[in-house]
DNA sequence: ATGGGGGTTCCATCTACTGGAAGGTCAAGG
DNA sequence: CCTTGACCTTCCAGTAGATGGAACCCCCAT
């Protein structure tokens, strides 16, 4: 399989393939004319960065889990380890990302947005440690 | 007031804001010995920064919203707009994340955690389109 | 042979900083 | 007067995770 081609079945652009050789997360063989020559394993693996990058694994996370997905003893435990951290962290980032929602929601809820220059926005932004 | 004066009453590390200067975000005047001299001007919009930053605000949100601030005659329904459509891109970003969480941690349910190899987590994540 | 749609490499750019080296300035203490 | 240490300065490099573009090669159909 050439690079569009697994580009297309996985969902990730030739461009982010070619880089995620270049650091090492795949390791595709080469045909004679020097084209990428992808196995269906190097298409399973990229499937699997394309879904976890999508659930917001970080690159890190993802070679872990490529390395435990190829290891034949691993233990499903060490697994539910890192997405279980993970999991935490994204509950982290929802919980911020409403904290920051509901305080400018409140900004936006009390500015006029007519013509007239006073906006609570602005002043509620430059107000020490509000 | 010199950089860590500012620095510790804006919350911002003294590197972000020389950082912040050199992309022109704040022009501080200098003393005769070179030091950066902050206006409470300065304070304020370091104090800006900080906090839309924390909010999520991009740095070229803050530069149109800076240049609004400083805009005497500019119209409240400017910024409304701009961060109208900030708390927009806010709720969908935690609309993703929540979408992620739960097929995360309906992964992270299914698998045993124990010691044997299997592991829903990583055969869930290289179905293709899942 | 030529045109188009693949593929290849390498280098630059993006966001928003952060770290570190090398050195100038200033106030206090001996 | 000298040193120490906290502060300040500039500049250069690096981070994550790609992405854009230039310049070039390869292969197939017309």
């Amino acid at each position: 399989m050439n690079i569009g081609h697994v580009a297309d079945r996985s969902g990730l652009p030739a461009k982010t393939i070619r880089y995620y050789e270049d650091i090492k997360l795949i390791r595709p063989a080469r045909d004679a004319n020097g084209y990428r020559a992808f196995s269906e394993a190097d298409l399973h693996k990229l499937t699997f960065l394309s879904r976890a990058r999508a659930l917001g694994f970080s690159i890190e996370d993802c070679r872990a889990l490529l390395a435990l997905w190829e290891d034949q003893s691993r233990a499903s435990a060490d697994v539910k380890q890192i997405a279980g951290e993970h999991l935490d962290e994204i509950d982290r980032k929802i919980a911020d990302l409403k904290a920051m929602r509901d305080t400018l929601a409140g900004l936006v809820r009390d500015c006029a947005g007519d013509g007239r220059p006073d906006c609570p926005i602005l002043t509620g932004l430059s107000k020490p440690r509000g």
